[in-house]
DNA sequence: GCGGCTAAAATTGTACACAATCCCGCCCGT
DNA sequence: ACGGGCGGGATTGTGTACAATTTTAGCCGC
């Protein structure tokens, strides 16, 4: 699986941050995983420079953790990041699906109705990874109609960090509970119906929550780079 | 002003970082001013490596905004970011001093009224600066009191760029507004009043929006160096 | 005088070399 | 055999040189 990027120019820090989060969101790199340098470089055709400058803007987004002279690690959220991860999305998101109802677009419904056909596609091809990263982008979507760019960055972050928490303390893998919540959201959105909007948006976030298990201690120790398939 | 690190051991990027969003927080630096890396290394005593990751760091929170083969310089909100900065605090910062209310120590108690004494007193002393700096700070350390640290991270987040914002969009100078508020919202911590003090932080947050004026295009062109004083 | 073009100066972007730090294996002593 | 100390290897941290880009000043022509 080459990327197509190393064949043209030189891919920027953003590329590389880009195609790192996705990665990590697809659950091809892993909670505790290092990403070296080197390797990192190495892979995507660039200086040391340009890599650092890619880690430490996902360290920022609490993607990686950057430890002093020892390496950046893919984040390994602990029990309570996890509520607070979810807490502070359930401060967040509602509200967001209540705004983002009052000034749906015609177009932003195809739009995440095409998403969710894409979920599907991706879990009828047993790509859990991917079905689980464009789940997380959904909420994303709802944050940009809801035209809050600030609140949306911090979505962002949180959906990011939510893929962390259910790659350590997800219970079981059929994940295909989400599509019914998703569908149902977007029949709200269509209606205008910011009240129900925001009820489903809580609702499923507890969902969410009430899917993970939250008492076990995470550990591994895992190898790397050809998770990436290079 | 000169500082002390420099004497010491070359700072770090995160002193530097911490130094320059003090600078930004007490309106020593304003927004739209351009910071060069040449010139804050030199300023710091350190090369533009280091330079360079602690202005990366600013832009990933907000502060800055780095244009590519431009320079950093201090962002400059438009009106709609300042709107979407408080609306983003509207849904995070009641509910966070609910959940504050309800672990309240004594400690925390006298550290905040330390803080409001601070407060006052950089006001007597005209520091509006100082002050204003000390008083986004009592909103962190409420965030902090909650036991929420990734909320906390957004909300500091959200009271820097409220900073900007106030630098760009402040209504009249006299700000000796907040003291009681603060003051409330401590009493309402003390004696464990969630509500209240929800309802407080969100007529609080109300209050400081409506003293900006938000219909005003903000436009400056600024010098530098002699505003850090140094 | 003014607009556009050109070249030089200044500033940021990137790579690389070297220093600092950490990790791990080895060795020695008990 | 086991624990502590030591040293080699590997990885990250930082400064610096050079390349790319932008900006600005100067110049010419209109």
């Amino acid at each position: 699986m080459m990327n197509d990027l190393s064949q043209t120019r030189p891919p920027s820090a953003e590329a590389i941050a880009r195609a790192l989060t996705q990665a990590v969101h697809e659950h091809r790199v892993l909670p505790g995983m290092k990403l070296s340098e080197d390797e990192v470089g190495e892979i995507f055709g660039v200086g040391r420079t340009v890599v650092r400058q890619a880690l430490r803007a996902l360290a920022h987004q609490g993607l990686l953790t950057i430890e002093r002279n020892r390496g950046a690690f893919v984040s390994r959220p602990s029990v309570k990041e996890a509520r607070e991860v979810f807490e502070a999305r359930a401060l967040l998101e509602p509200r967001t699906a209540r705004a983002a109802a009052e000034r749906t677009t015609a177009y932003d419904i195809a739009l995440l109705e095409r998403h969710i056909d894409l979920e599907h596609a991706a879990l009828d091809a047993d790509q859990t990874g991917v079905a689980l990263n464009l789940s997380g982008q959904f909420h994303i979507e709802i944050a940009r109609i809801a035209d809050q760019a600030t609140i949306a960055d911090f979505i962002r972050q949180l959906v990011s960090r939510s893929s962390l928490v259910i790659a350590l303390y997800w219970r079981r893998r059929n994940a295909l509970c989400e599509s019914h919540a998703h569908h149902a959201l977007v029949k709200a959105l269509r209606t205008r119906d910011g009240a129900t909007a925001e009820d489903l948006m809580k609702g499923h976030l507890l969902d969410l929550l009430s899917q993970l298990d939250l008492r076990a201690q995470p550990d591994a120790k895992l190898s790397l780079r050809d998770a990436l398939g290079r």
